[in-house]
DNA sequence: CCCGTGTGGATAGTTCTGCTATCTATTGCA
DNA sequence: TGCAATAGATAGCAGAACTATCCACACGGG
C-alpha cells in the first residue's frame, strides 16, 4: 500500500499523514527505493488510533506521542504502562504542590477509608485534590465526602473494565484496549450523565421544569 | 472596586480582564466618567466561573459564552437552561447524521429498553452512537450493551445532583451549580476512574503487574 | 524507453485561538 | 501640578495543527 491509498483509506488527507510522519506518531514506511516506501495494516491502526485520541479525546499530538510511547514500550509492566498511558490522557494543569498539599491531605485521608489500594504518588490524587480546592473557591463549602458517589460508580465501572482488560490475549492488546476506553468511554459516561439528568429532572420538576 | 483591584482579587492580569470585557465575556463596569468604571462582586465571581470553564473544563472563548448566555436567561424553563448549558459544554464533533443515523436507531432503542424518559432529539444521544461507531471502526463488535454498566453509574451520580441541585433556592443558583458541577465533576469522576483502575488492577495482577 | 503522475523529504506558509502589548486621551488623587 | 491608573482601540505574538509548495526521483502504461 502506498501513500495516496493509506489515504483513502483511513480518509486523513497525505499531507496530514506526512505530518504525522515527520512528528513521528507514524512510523515510516517500509523503504523500496530512494523516495519510495509501502504502508501496511498497522499504519492503518495506528492512524484510526491517532484520529480517536485527536478528534474525539482532543489530545494534542505530544501527548499522543507520550500515548503511543507507552503502548510500544516492552520494557515495562502492564501496571506501569497502563499508569503512563493514563498520564498522556490527562489535561489539565494543576495548581502549584504548595497550594494543593493541604487539601490533598485531605482527600488522600479519605481515599484510605474507602480503602483503595494506592500508589501514594498516584497523580489523580493530585486532580482529585484540586477539584475539591476548586469548588471551596467557588463557594461550596465541603469536605471529599462530596465525592463519594462518584467513587462508587467510578468504582462500578473500573471493576468491568479491568475485568475485560485482564482477561487479553496479549499486552499490546490490552494497553491498546484500555487507552480506547479512556478516551471513547469517557464521551460515553458524559452522554449517559446528561442524559441520566434529563431522565432525573423529569422527575423532580414538573412538565414545564420548573418548580 | 477598580480593575487593578479586580485584578488582584481575581489573579486574572489586567490585559486578559479587558480581553473578556471585549468578548462580552465579561459585562462592562458602571460608568463614573468617560474613562472609568467600577467593578463588584458579580465580576468578581464571573471571572473565576470563566477561570473554571476555561483551565478545568477547557472550552474555549466562544462555549464560555454560551454557557454565560444560558445562566443568563430569565425566559426559559429551568429545564431548558440546563439542556442548553449541557449543549455549550459539549466538545467534540459528530460523524455526520447519515452515517450515525442506523446506529443511532441501535442506541436510541437500548435507551429505551433502560426505561430512561428523554426528548427524542435530545443531542448528548448523537454522541452516544458516535462513540459506538467510533467503538466498532476500532475493531470492537458490540451493541449498546456494552454501556449498561456506565450507564448504572451515570444513572446513580446523576440522581443525586438533580436532587441536589432541586433543593437550591434560586434558579440562577441552580444553573451555576449544575455548570460548575459539570465541569468540576467530570475531572474527579476521571480521577476517580483511574484511582479505580489502579486498585483493582491490583486484585487482577501480581505484584509487578504481570499476569 | 518516454513521459505524466505519484512519491518522500524538506521548508515555509496558513489559520485559529487566546491572550499581550502599545497607544491615546483622559481622570483620580497626592 | 504632576504622575500613575484607566477605558477603549488596534496591533502583535506564541503555540498548535495542519496545509502548500518544491524538488529530485521513481513507477508504469503505452
Amino acid at each position: 500500500m502506498r501513500i495516496s491509498e493509506l489515504s483513502r483509506v483511513t480518509g486523513v488527507p497525505i499531507p496530514t499523514i506526512k505530518f504525522y510522519l515527520r512528528e513521528r506518531l507514524l512510523p515510516a514506511g517500509e523503504r523500496t527505493a530512494a523516495n519510495q516506501a509501502t504502508y501496511d495494516g498497522g499504519h492503518v491502526r495506528r492512524l484510526g488510533l491517532i484520529r480517536v485520541l485527536v478528534d474525539v479525546g482532543g489530545l494534542g499530538i505530544g501527548a499522543v506521542r507520550g500515548v503511543l510511547a507507552a503502548i510500544g514500550r516492552r520494557d515495562a509492566s502492564l501496571h506501569e504502562v497502563l499508569a503512563e498511558a493514563h498520564r498522556a490522557l490527562r489535561r489539565t494543569d494543576l495548581p502549584a504542590p504548595e497550594v494543593l498539599a493541604p487539601v490533598r491531605a485531605e482527600t488522600d485521608a479519605w481515599l484510605e477509608r474507602r480503602g483503595w489500594v494506592l500508589d501514594p504518588s498516584s497523580p489523580p490524587r493530585d486532580d482529585l485534590a484540586a477539584t475539591l480546592l476548586a469548588l471551596r473557591q467557588l463557594g461550596w463549602e465541603t469536605g471529599p465526602e462530596i465525592f463519594e458517589r462518584y467513587a462508587d460508580a467510578a468504582d462500578a465501572v473500573a471493576a468491568a473494565e479491568v475485568e475485560h482488560v485482564a482477561g487479553l490475549p496479549d499486552r499490546e492488546a490490552a494497553v491498546r484496549t484500555m487507552v480506547i476506553g479512556t478516551v471513547l468511554f469517557e464521551r460515553a459516561l458524559l452522554a449517559l450523565r446528561r442524559l441520566a439528568h434529563e431522565h432525573h429532572s423529569r422527575l423532580h420538576l414538573d412538565d414545564d421544569g420548573r418548580r
